[in-house]
DNA sequence: CGATCCATTGAAAGACTTCAATTAATGTGG
DNA sequence: CCACATTAATTGAAGTCTTTCAATGGATCG
């Protein structure tokens, strides 16, 4: 987990993330505030962990650029992928301070992200009651996503999972304002974390994937994901809409 | 979701739950303040609806007494339990005010309710950070249970999941005080319920707890359940302990 | 140009589901 | 307290979705 140094550090109010649609506006006090809570800013490779199961962490972190997910693993070797994080997560509320996380954290792509002292995490509850409202607001929100994936794996078939997945993660990339102009967005995903987060062997996960694929609803290549027919993804997914635009951001 | 009219109300300073060792003390201040902040109690009968998919709600609970559970139901009929909701839980900040609810709470037994106005969440935030902090300790709780459920359900054998349910539900109801004399709790989830939670047919449900039982681990009879042999439930299941005590309730 | 990671394929074995009934338990009204 | 209705638990058998094992092909990288 050590990071690659010091890098040039993003003023808050300059903060890249706030331009994007997908979250709502604070104040320019809150934002301030938020500046005064963020003692640092830092990058980690891709395969990097943020966190490693089982330790503790103290810290809070938002998200600002690059892909993550958290996870779990299984004494017997297997992995579960618990949500996928893109910027604009903040991460760390999942447990108590100093208590052992249940789960890990690991980038997908390199990674930025800001860092905020969990001792501190105090103030913005007795100082900023908006804040601390949006960070109860994300913790709830989150939930909402497991249970997404809950169902997914617990009531769909491979394909319909597959494609769940697929437009859930294209949205959240396109919310934070990752679509080019050909339509697609970055897809740093290999077939062996879908399969780990969606409760399917690799190889299944692949003719899964092909079978599709076939169906011509969406391309997936160099890394790069388009979705071409997201209503015949959505019909055949029993899609269901988590709200993307409008969370608060720390 | 009619209630059964106007019961008895419990005052929070004498709430019965608060002498439970699973749940945090509060300064007499904040008890005072969540006495002010509940504007009523009321009983729904088993197989009730406290909450509809797709349904506003504009209220906060807290199941007082009872079982529920919360699930979400597929275009395809079949429903996914996302989580129990046992005595202590506090229900409705998964979702934004006035927002249509993507999950439903149902009944498994009669249940009591205490009722907060969410409208007025807000002075908990300005007013109480103690609470609005244990809010969010809740929720984000609840997430790393929807967490272990997710796990369960994706990476774990049928034999697993059962055995994980069953001492995950146990010990549960075993830290809000269930615990009779003889070593078990009630239990009063069917097999479709437990099917429903764990991503199984209700055939293959059966037939799994079948052969659990025949280990002798555990027994199950007349709407109770007790485990005789914690350790071999837990060697099988590859279990994880989220803790247990010590949690907030408001 | 090996080394490594990721994707792909074939084939066989299993875990789990579905369909279709039957039995047991619980509850209700007379 | 019994007859009937309803819900929950069981069982058998057949089918299929998914996994596992074991290799092979492709791409990337220092």
């Amino acid at each position: 987990m050590s990071d690659s140094g010091p890098v040039a550090v993003t003023p808050c109010r300059a903060c890249p993330l706030r331009k994007k649609s997908a979250f709502a506006a604070n104040t320019e006090e809150e934002i301030d505030f938020i500046q005064s809570f963020k003692t640092d800013e830092f990058v980690l490779p891709a395969q990097a962990k943020l966190i490693r199961e089982g330790t503790k962490t103290g810290e809070l972190y938002t998200l600002l650029d690059g892909w993550a997910f958290r996870f779990r693993t299984l004494s017997s070797g297997g992995r579960q992928i618990l949500n996928f994080l893109l910027p604009g997560d903040f991460i760390g509320m999942q447990q108590k301070v100093n208590t052992d996380s249940s789960f890990g954290v690991e980038l997908l792509t390199e990674g930025r992200f800001c860092k905020f002292p969990a001792e501190r995490i105090w103030d913005v509850y007795k100082q900023q009651p908006t804040l601390a409202y949006d960070i109860t607001w994300i913790a709830a929100n989150e939930e909402l996503i497991v249970d997404e994936n809950l169902v997914s794996v617990g009531r769909r078939s491979a394909m319909q999972r597959v494609g769940m997945l697929l437009i859930h993660l294209f949205k959240r990339a396109e919310s934070v304002g990752m679509r080019a102009e050909d339509g697609s967005v970055p897809f740093p995903v290999t077939q062996q974390h879908m399969a780990d987060a969606l409760g399917l062997s690799l190889v299944h996960m692949n003719r899964t994937l092909q079978s599709l694929k076939a169906s011509g609803a969406f391309r997936m290549n160099a890394g790069r994901l388009a979705i071409d027919r997201p209503d015949a993804l959505n019909r055949m997914s029993d899609y269901f809409t988590l709200p993307l635009r409008g969370r608060p951001l720390i």
